[in-house]
RNA sequence: CGGAGUGUAGCUCAGCCUGGUAGAGCACUGUGUUCGGGACGCAGGGGCCGGAGGUUCGAAUCCUCUCACUCCGACCA
């Protein structure tokens, strides 16, 4: 993409709604705006992390089994009075009427559709477990919207719901998700720290939040050193497979065991207990949420299947969200500096942002064009006739793993200069250099 | 939902107290000089001063109502 004919519409000062890192820099930057309190428009750079964010999501939910489909954003309000959650979920939920007065809603979650989805198809024990995801808009009206993406109304998740025909594989299948989330936070260049959670209105008695570090956090969170040794993608580095059941077992233990809590819940006394050179304490965001909540909605709903011995059962759930427009946010929280964002490579809008210091001299044009054919639609390239500060500070702002910079000095002899965003990092090296290392 | 604020140009804001017909910086357009970390000159364009009602000869400014947004608290992916 070329910058000058870009709606990536970046500003010089903050708008005075913003208060904090993320925010002020998703604006900046050009990533969203508002369109009203709590709802954003995603502008084409902020969507494209969106999606790739929701791509890593997608890829980890698939490797973890999980099939993915799409339910609507509107529900009937009949379910919801089926689970017996229509009244009790109060204000937050969107409620509306359609043109013949039938009571409809906005979904803020989905457990209702899916039971609803699934007790009409499946009927054995036999076509357990299964777990389905999917990745859309959710609307809960909170009372006070803030923090930019972080806290919206409207926000973009990931929602798995599992079934299964006993606890012992209700169990199996919460920690698979379990493992897929450590994964992909760690692929987005994210720790995470999984951490025991009230269950909340979902309901159940197993449950967990993760919390990813970055400094300005809302939450203090004290943890285990342990939480960052551990290599989740690699088995062979100590990572784990989610077919192997006892992998699975192991890689429970380790996250339950080592002490994490958010100041809410700290316990000094246990804390205490934890190796000295083991404690760590940081700022969290919470990105996602998981629970087991056994039979609630499927007897409440009336969902049953065949067991073995041909009566009927209510199927074992539990549900795993992921908040994928919240991590934009929570991502750029946990990677910025005073200049602006740092983009971890796998979410990155762009590879690199091609810097042409002298447009129209005939050197830096003829490189910058034959960059910029190669790397295609992973480069943006800042092709606007402004002085070299302006491009930098934009560059910068954007957060670009890399900045490739091209200027009269070095194209002379074919020399570009590299850089790397997050370190700083420059040298002088050939367009051919410049593009192996971007790989 | 309680408390506190703010709405004036695309953005940041001044003007309001003390009514007299709209301002600055940045951004934008044209042009020239510049050009390796947010340049400078000259010339321009852009505003039903959030909305409605009222007071007044006259309202961005005073009064009433309303809408939107923000911040602090209680609640949440």
């Amino acid at each position: 993409m070329r910058l000058s004919h870009s709606f990536v519409p970046t500003l010089k000062e903050t708008p005075a709604e913003a208060q904090i890192a993320s925010h002020r820099l998703m604006l900046r930057a050009g990533l969203v705006r508002q369109t009203s309190a709590g709802i954003y428009a995603w502008l084409p750079a902020g969507f494209r992390v969106l999606k790739n964010i929701a791509r890593i999501v997608r890829e980890e939910q698939d490797a973890a089994g999980a099939q993915e489909i799409l339910m609507p954003t509107i529900q009937p309000a009949e379910l919801w009075r089926e689970s017996g959650r229509y009244d009790g979920y109060g204000k937050e939920m969107l409620r509306v009427l359609d043109r013949h007065d039938r009571e409809m809603l906005y979904g803020p979650t989905n457990e209702e559709m899916i039971t609803d989805l699934f007790r009409q198809s499946v009927k054995s024990y036999r076509e357990l477990p299964q777990i389905l995801y999917h990745i859309q808009w959710k609307f809960r009206d909170e009372v006070r919207p803030r923090f930019g993406v972080m806290r919206g109304r409207e926000f973009l998740m990931k929602d798995a719901y599992s079934f299964d025909l006993d606890y012992a594989g209700a169990v199996v299948s919460y920690r698979k998700m379990m493992l897929a989330y450590m994964r992909t936070f760690q692929r987005m260049g994210l720790k995470a720290i999984p951490m025991e959670a009230e269950s909340g209105p979902i309901g159940g008695d197993l449950s967990h939040e993760f919390i990813i570090l970055a400094p300005t956090g809302e939450s203090q969170v004290f943890y285990d050193a342990a939480f960052e040794e551990i290599d989740y993608m690699n088995r062979d580095a100590g990572g784990f497979s989610q077919e192997n059941t006892a992998d699975l077992e192991r890689f429970f233990k380790e996250m339950t065991t080592h002490y994490a809590a958010t100041d809410e819940k700290h316990d000094v006394a246990k804390w205490e207990t934890v190796d000295a050179g083991r404690r760590r304490e940081g700022r969290g965001i919470e990105v996602g949420h998981i629970f087991y909540f056994g039979a609630k909605y499927s007897q409440s709903m009336g969902c049953t299947i065949a067991a073995s011995d041909g009566k009927p059962v209510h199927p074992e759930m539990g549900s795993y969200g992921i908040g994928v427009s919240r991590l934009v946010g929570a991502v750029i929280e946990a990677s910025h500096d005073e200049a602006g964002i740092i983009w971890p490579d796998s979410i990155a809008p762009f590879a690199a942002a091609i810097l042409n210091l002298r447009q129209g001299d005939a050197a830096c044009d003829a490189i910058c064009e034959a960059l910029y054919a190669k790397l295609a639609s992973r480069a943006l390239y800042d092709d606007r006739e402004e002085r070299a500060g302006a491009k930098f500070a934009d560059a910068d702002l954007m957060g670009h793993p890399w900045q490739i910079i091209v200027g009269p000095r070095g194209a002379a002899s074919g020399k570009v200069e590299l850089k790397r965003r997050a370190t700083g990092e420059r040298s002088e090296v050939t367009s051919e250099d410049a593009l192996a290392r971007i790989g």
